[in-house]
Order: C-alpha cells, then sequence, then structure tokens
DNA sequence: TGTTTGTTATATTACATATATAACACAGAT
DNA sequence: ATCTGTGTTATATATGTAATATAACAAACA
C-alpha cells in the first residue's frame, strides 16, 4: 500500500489517510474502478483502528470521490468524479486565502506564490501516463 | 475592529483569529508598529474568553509577527517580518499539495488553479497604498 | 455453513478547545 | 504609596474530537 502514516503528525490520522487517498487519485495511481483494500485489513496494515479508516472512507464517499458496496467492496468512483461546485470554489478560496497572507507578510511574491501553486499541481498529475 | 468571528464555525476560534489577523498585516490594515487592542478588552469585544485571544497572540509572537510587551501591549511587528524560511516552504507546499490534489480530482486545470491562487493572493495586497 | 464485507452501537481513553477564576509581576499614572 | 491596566501563569471545568477496543448485525459469496 501506498500510504505513509505520521503518528506523530499534528493532523489527524484519518486527514492524512483522506489526503492520501484524494492525492492518489489526482496523480493517476488509484483510477476509476480500482479497488481499495478493506476497511479491515488496511486498519491492520497500518496498525490503526477499524472506524478511523471507516471515518475516512466515508468522508471521501459523501464527497463522491469513492463508491462502498457490501462485498464488493470500496473502490474509486468510476461513474465520472464530481465537479467544482460553487461550495468547492468557495472552500478553496477561503484556504488559499489563509496560504496567501501567510506567504504575503513573509514578503513572497506574488510570481512566487503564483508558480509555486502551479508547481505543486503539475508535480501532482506528473506522471498519469503511468504509475 | 475588524475581527469578525463565526462561533459555528468548524475552524477554532484562535485559528480565526491567526488568520485575520496574518490577513490584517498582509493586507496592509495592520502596520508593522501598529498596535492591538490588549488581550482583555479584545476578549470582551468579541465576547469571548482571555485566554482564547492569548492563545492566539502567543501563536504569532512566535512566529515573528507580533510583539508583545509588559505595559506598550501587543503590536505588530516593528523590526523587520520573518522572511521564507526553509519550514515555512515545506508548510506551504504541503498545505497547496492537498489543495491542489482536490482540485485536480474536481477536473480544475492546473491554469485555472495557478491563476485562482494569483488572484487571492492579489485580492489580499489590493488596498496596500491606503486602508 | 462459514467467511468476509460494510455498518452500527457502546464504552473508554486521550487530547484540544473554550471557559471561569484567581493570582502574580511589572509599568505607569494619580 | 496606591491604584490601575498590562501580560503571564496556574487551576479547574465543560465540551467536543480523535482514536481505540469490543461486540454484534445484515448482506454477499464460496
Amino acid at each position: 500500500m501506498f500510504i505513509e502514516l505520521d503518528l506523530q503528525s499534528e493532523t489527524p490520522i484519518y486527514t492524512q489517510l483522506v489526503d492520501q487517498i484524494v492525492e492518489g487519485i489526482a496523480s493517476g495511481v488509484l483510477q476509476p474502478g480500482d479497488p481499495l483494500p478493506s476497511i479491515r485489513s488496511l486498519a491492520e496494515d497500518l496498525g490503526i483502528n477499524l472506524h478511523t479508516v471507516n471515518k475516512a472512507y466515508n468522508l471521501l464517499k459523501q464527497e463522491g470521490l469513492l463508491q462502498v458496496h457490501r462485498k464488493k467492496g470500496v473502490i474509486v468512483q468510476p461513474d465520472g468524479m464530481p465537479g467544482v461546485t460553487e461550495a468547492f470554489e468557495e472552500k478553496l478560496r477561503r484556504q488559499l486565502r489563509s496560504l496567501a497572507a501567510a506567504a504575503a507578510v513573509r514578503g513572497m511574491a506574488e510570481e512566487v506564490f503564483a508558480q509555486e501553486s502551479r508547481a505543486v499541481y503539475r508535480e501532482m498529475i506528473a506522471n498519469r501516463g503511468r504509475g
């Protein structure tokens, strides 16, 4: 499994799970229809509790990124990913504003900040051709 | 005072305080050397507890954005803001990665994401001439 | 029948958030 | 000296979140 947890981190375990799965989908490592480990097996692999994995999976299910079946297990959304909704735009801008302010205060120029954003996005989807 | 709290929000009060003060500095509403309300008076104005304001002020003090004196009170860092450290770059990139992944998964193109970042930054510092 | 799946329920521990009081040390004004 | 307002520190409490530990249930499949 491609997931690596930092149990010392201040960011919750279930958030780390959510982030890494989303990044997995964005990067193409996880493709629509691909199966994910069962709640129990992933929990055991990572040495964490069943409910922590369940919480992460459910959040992603509610966002429309995962589908959850009885016996089929958990798979990456095969019927089209959710689009850029108004709610998502708002949330994105709110978080970008916080980052932009912190960057501006430290003297990071507009071009550098924008370029940094572009670079991070590009690296994210760098090898969608192969995984 | 320019601070507005959303007590229903899931983001902690002290985080809202930190964010809005940083945005105040970035936008020029707060200039180096400018005084901030005392811990007690701001707490009373906002209808929150003294310690919540204290926590926010202390975080900003540790980041080097505020100075705290005995009787002089709290002022915006007059001796030069902290620069773009390696630690800050890492933190920024980590958070940008999370946002970029969420955006990419929803089909937001690289150019749109980068432009969104630039626009948010620009609006942040839009009226540094006067406020 | 038995196993594995997601799901739900309950309980417990640990930690973060926020509040409420209280007291302390320091600096300035009266 | 005394009072007042400042940041600071110390306790205590209430609430919510994060994470764990068990247990049980319903559905799908071999």
